[in-house]
Order: structure tokens, then C-alpha cells, then sequence
DNA sequence: GCAAAAGTGTTAGGGCTACACCCATGC
DNA sequence: GCATGGGTGTAGCCCTAACACTTTTGC
């Protein structure tokens, strides 16, 4: 393990994979998985839409740098933040630079809500491609781990606000796999899991009041094995 | 996105986590999972185990640095390399560094018959404790990966030579899982999973001559999404 | 013949799927 | 009352676990 001056020359940067949901606006019964990128004001792809992301500081962890680059692009603290893979071929960019990206689901209700800054802007992820970089196999691979993931652990809820209705998170649980789902097996399947909560609130609409859920606290919305807080 | 003076502190290693399978010597009919770590010759640490690794060079991508660094300990190719994990806590190494973890699997016959370099060493990972830096916490991360892995996808004949027995595969599992399997049920499993073909040769031995079965080459060992040739 | 591992058959139970059915509300 | 989504019941199917049983070898 000897330091060479050759060294100096690779750099680390943190990007992050923020997916958010909202209904579509062709069809308000739709929802569609949306995602901010950041137009690029320098060379190399000067004009180009890219993960948002930054230099690593010296002084911060990664996560914390997914943290940071996330709250600058959206104002809003992730419901689900995790590491999605070191990108690191030697052309990926001019220079060597080693990317570490990470992934973040972010509350509906709250993304909707967030004033997105200059030069950024949430696009739906199927009508995304020309990312700049190897954004676009990286956007494919955490979309691959998204609906992955959802089909094993509880992150779907990472979308929702603190109250929902089953047929909302049924519907998010649609719009991730991308097929309907039969309500009455759904509801079973996800009560048995023991993953929300009944509250003793309702929903009242055009029809017959839904009950409120909430997420079990006690449950973590996925197992990361021996990697809890990194 | 502004390159700053203070990123050239931050410094990019990789390391590999190695496993691979041996007849433990206390009693030749059981399995042990094993791994090689190096003595450290220099601050910091001196003197304690790590994992293998060094410094990432400008010229080489992240998977063939983790191969290279398997290549100098073990001499061998490996069966099965995967990323792991970035590790970058601020603390985790004086000065800051960032390592590329990855993980790998070496085939049993292979490893006895490596020729290890000086300062190499193989433990049982049971024993494993008290590696320099945070190497003790990437082992434990490593190991849930392929007991999980090990799981849902057919990695684990990464472990075993081209020919190989049912019940030789069936030990795999049984040594990276922790518990017995019925062999009844695993040969119908495997079977039908198009995981493995049968071959007309057959092992002889003290009983009834076990029919040789090889890896389905078709099928990949693990589905790592759009992510092939990392 | 006997021990032991290779390999086959069979049955019970659990979970998932499909779908019929009842319930409660707004209009 | 009626349309609609909320919520319950249930039967078939498949997969799995458990274990009895047969086959084939070395000694």
C-alpha cells in the first residue's frame, strides 16, 4: 500500500438517484415515478441534464455528501437514502473520477411541495435518456434496484406521506412494478407483514371511508444487514 | 460542481473480501468458509491482518484493480467478483481515504493448491477479529451478503470445481447457510432450477457412485440487473 | 449380507391467486 | 336506489418440508 503521486490525480465525486411519485398530468388516477436532474452549465456537457451531485469534501462522510446534494437540489430530507454502486471505468468522464452514487425515495406529498431551484427540473423517469455522462445506465440500474427492492422490503411506504390509505400504497406498489394488483390479496399480504398500522382515522370521499394507515416504526423499511447507519 | 484545492486530501483504495471453502481440519467431513488477509508492514497498524488491496491507479477500472489485488495475494482468478461497498467514513483512516470494497469467490480446489506470498494468510472467518481499520465490519457485511446471495441466486457454485455431486453443492449450502438441508428436496430444487447439468460421468467412492453435474454456463451465476460487465 | 450414500415417491400444510361476495358512503 | 371503492370469504394450485422407501456400491 504505497501512495504514488499518480494518485493525485483521481477524484470522488457524490451523485444521487432521487425518485419521487406523483400523478401524471395526463390522468390524475395515474402515478408516475419522477425524478429531479440539474442542467449542466460547464464543459464537458455544458447543456446537458445530470444527477445532481458534488465533490466529495474532505470533512464528510458519503452519506452526508448524498444528503447535502439531495437537500441543495430539492430542499427536502430523503424518507430513504441508500449507497447504489461505485461508478468507476477510466473514460467514464474527462479525467479520472471515481463516482459514488446513492439512491433516495422522497414523500409525494412533499416533493410536489418543494420549490425546485434554478436549473433544476423533475422529469418522469421512462421519458428520461442523454443524460449526460454514464447517467443513463446508472438511472437504469437504481431504477432496476427500485423495483427490485420494493418487491422484498417495505420501501414502497418511503413514498408516502405519515397517513395512508391501502389503495394508495397499493397503487404505489402498481406504478413501481408496473402491473395492477388484486386489492383484497394486497391487503392481506401487507397486514400479515406486519409493516403499517391501523389508525383510527378515515378517509372520506365520494364512497365508502378507506381507513388510515401509518408505518410500523418498529420495522426498518428494508434490512441493510450489518450496514444500518452508514 | 467546482473542483476545490482540499479535494486532492481524499485518496481512492480497493480492497477485496475473498471466500473460499475448505475441509476444515479438525473433522474432513465439514466445511469451513475461509478468507485471506495480509499482515500489515507499516503505520497504521502495523503488524495486524487486513484485507487485500491498495490503491486504485489512474489507468485501471475499479473491478480490475479488486482482480488485480486478487491476483498478487491469492494468484488466482476468481469464480465470482462483485462490488461490495464504498466505505469513506471521515475516521475510518488517518488521512481520508475512500475504499472500493469488493467481494469474491475462489473455487476450493484452487485455493488449497494457490501458493500463497509471505505475509499472506488464510483464516477461517468464524476466527476472523480484530482486523486493522474498519476490515472487522466490511467481513461482517461481506459474509451477510453471500449467506444472503447464496439465498436466491446460484453463486454458490463459484465455490466448486467444474464437476461436482449433489451432495457436494448440497454441502456448500449447508456450510455458508449455517443449517442442514434435506438432500431429497435440495436435488429436486436445484434440479429444476436448470441451475446445474448432469454429465454421464459418476464418482466413485465407498457407495453407491454419485452421478457429476456442471453449472448451466447460460444461465448467470447471480442477476446483477443492467449492471454485466462492471 | 450389511452399512451407507444416491436417488425416488408420497403426503400434509402454507402461501399465493383468482374471484365471488358483502359493506358503507355520496349523490 | 345505484354506482363505486372498501373490505371479507373461500377454493384451487403450487411450492415446500418431512420422511418413508428403493437402489447401488464397497467391504
Amino acid at each position: 500500500m504505497t501512495q504514488t503521486s499518480a494518485q493525485d490525480e483521481i477524484r470522488v465525486a457524490v451523485s444521487t438517484v432521487i425518485f419521487a411519485l406523483r400523478r401524471t398530468p395526463e390522468d390524475v388516477r395515474e402515478w408516475e415515478i419522477v425524478m429531479p436532474v440539474v442542467k449542466r452549465t460547464r464543459d464537458p456537457y455544458e447543456g446537458d441534464w445530470a444527477l445532481p451531485g458534488g465533490w466529495l469534501r474532505p470533512d464528510e462522510g458519503l452519506a452526508d455528501a448524498a444528503a447535502r446534494t439531495l437537500r441543495e437540489t430539492t430542499g427536502l430530507a430523503p424518507s430513504y437514502l441508500e449507497q447504489l454502486y461505485a461508478f468507476g471505468a477510466v473514460d467514464r468522464a474527462p479525467g479520472r473520477t471515481v463516482s459514488i452514487v446513492y439512491w433516495a425515495l422522497v414523500r409525494a406529498d412533499e416533493a410536489s411541495a418543494a420549490v425546485a431551484p434554478e436549473n433544476v427540473e423533475w422529469f418522469p423517469v421512462k421519458r428520461l435518456r442523454g443524460l449526460a455522462f454514464d447517467h443513463d445506465e446508472i438511472v437504469a440500474y437504481a431504477s432496476w434496484r427500485l423495483q427490485n427492492k420494493v418487491g422484498y422490503s417495505r420501501i414502497a411506504q418511503g413514498f408516502l406521506p405519515e397517513l395512508f390509505t391501502l389503495a394508495e400504497l397499493r397503487e404505489v406498489y402498481e406504478a413501481v412494478l408496473g402491473k395492477s394488483l388484486d386489492p383484497a390479496n394486497f391487503r392481506r399480504q401487507v397486514e400479515a407483514s406486519q409493516a403499517i398500522l391501523a389508525t383510527k382515522e378515515f378517509r372520506t370521499g365520494a364512497h365508502r371511508p378507506a381507513r388510515l394507515y401509518e408505518t410500523n416504526q418498529a420495522l426498518e423499511l428494508a434490512d441493510r444487514g450489518p450496514l444500518r447507519n452508514q
